[in-house]
DNA sequence: CATGAATGAGTGTTCATTCAT
DNA sequence: GATGAATGAACACTCATTCAT
């Protein structure tokens, strides 16, 4: 069903789009209703619960953003290329997308509570990117570019440091647009790795 | 009155400890107060909102986390010594007071709606910590012993990194206890920054 | 849509009932809500305060009772008759609606802090009312039947004395009921004015 | 005690002072303290509650009104003049202590439910008020100057434009000092009642 | 007598979710 | 499938009253 698909995307897009502006619980059905020209009723035919929404709105956030860091790794470039194209690509659609972005931090790295059920935890709505992250790494490390290294460490070196930079852009402190820092910051984290 | 300063340290702590578990919005007055064994009402008598508990308490923490760090910055030792003690230093911080830095970064960080009022916007809250950590950069860098780097790109790399250790440490992910990667870590923001 | 007129008006009417019984701090939107069997939530799809409530219930009340006067008003009948009617048409509905004249009373009188908003205030609410005692005042005064005199004494005899009658009436102290006085009672009005 | 009863004083004359302004339910015993630099806890050594404040203010304000128009009643003078000083000293008196008279007409006559204990009801906390009415119109039905005229009604014209002047001026639409419409009032109830 | 911190019941309001139409 | 009124639990906050000091 194409139609019921594309019914659920936007209301996700909605979704995304107010999170990421109000947070999670300071956006009501009602807000990403009506910024959709839909009825409350109507969202719970797609999704059974606010929550699911959330869930739904990460899991499609992370697969954007995994496509495209996939798309870097399959290519047949040096891992220093690799590492470049990486942090221009993240910049970028952070740039293109500051709404979704501004979600994962805001709501996905923070509300923990809904993502996780019972006791453990839906990590694996992000798993497709942490994946390709560790792609990059263990493929940098097997083609002997990286030095062996706690993998953890090396996790946080990527995504710690451009999670800072996303936050200071979020912040607007920033003093050039995100994008022009990819040189300086892939740059860094190619050291922090070899 | 020394009784008025330890009761409202007494809520801050209690208010600290659950916001860190379940969020602000999730926290009521309520559950602060059983906490301690207090009332609704008696909160009230010490802070006049919700919201202005969640302040103090970052105040509390960015306090507490800065006097450390500031103890460092003026000792005189070499620059490598100063990242190493930092970061050693911030880790003995996370590992004894998980749920303050659990609160910086679930709270503060995510909900700053909170934290903001009007137009412009809490960052002084965070103030003493962000100085010392400018401090540690400047003075690297008239010591000759860091690069002439932009200023966002240090301050990304250090609190990223440790940022991004944080995460994986709250998310019990790491094998080791995070004080143990004080050498790794500290050795590779030296490297991003000299 | 009739449908939603029929509920505002029926909860308007709850709410006057209580209102007049109780006052409108004593009145709670629970009780308002369990006097017609609908939920609280359910009060707030039709008003958006509390406040609103008491507003819209004196805007209820005063026109229908301005309706009253009005049609007298518009008699051909001589100014003798007019006041008499008007008397007799106050008492009576006095006697029909007595939570109304109550509610007016004892809430619009009195609270006067519900009905003014920021600087100056809610006097427009009993505009119509007010009117159709003006249009009496100013018709008799044109066709000779009043002597001139400063409308606010002319004013305060024809609603003060109707007022002091409603008092009494209320504390359930007069001898009769309040309709067999339209006779004595627009005779001294009658007088005053003339 | 002298001295207690001077703070008992105190304390109603606040009391009176703030019930006027904001009414009853919007006045807080703590703002009744501040307001005379006292501790919420003493105001409890002097009345047991909040409603026995709001009916020893009443009678407070009844009993200064009363004494004034008694010493009037007792006058050897004519029916029209004592109507005269009756409705200057009440003016005069609402001129001086507009909070007394504001707290008469905003809590007394509206929030009957603060002064009617059980079943009936705290009328006799007017009583030495109404008595003096009472007594204003026997007298002129003894001496022959007012007709025979039911009580209601009669006590209706004098308290009623009284009151309905009083309003006009509590809303502060008067065009002139109340004071100044002795005359024109006082005849018009003489008017009413011979 | 004075103080003011502590109490906790009570209130207005919100909002995720349901369901009859 | 779409709608949006109805529901009611939950929550921040207030305040009269108490009582230990």
């Amino acid at each position: 069903m194409k139609k019921k698909f594309k019914k659920e995307l936007s209301i996700l897009t909605s979704a995304l789009d107010i999170f990421a502006k109000k947070g999670f619980y300071n956006t009501s059905i009602s807000d990403i209703a009506k910024n959709i020209n839909i009825s409350v009723g109507s969202i719970y035919n797609y999704f059974p619960s606010k929550k699911t929404i959330a869930r739904a709105s990460i899991s499609l956030v992370t697969k954007k953003l995994a496509s495209k860091l996939r798309y870097i790794n399959k290519q047949q470039i040096s891992t220093e290329e690799k590492i470049y194209y990486f942090v221009q690509s993240y910049f970028e659609f952070t740039q293109k997308h500051p709404e979704m972005i501004e979600y994962f931090f805001k709501v996905y790295l923070s509300n923990r509570e809904l993502f996780c059920e019972d006791e453990q935890c839906g990590f694996e709505l992000a798993k497709e990117f942490v994946d390709e992250v560790e792609q990059l790494i263990t493929n940098g490390i097997k083609n002997g570019d990286f030095k062996q290294q706690n993998f953890f460490v090396s996790f946080s070196c990527i995504t710690g440091i451009l999670g800072g930079m996303t936050f200071l852009n979020g912040e607007k402190v920033l003093d050039k647009e995100i994008k022009s820092y990819s040189k300086e910051i892939s740059s860094i984290i190619l050291n922090s790795l070899k």
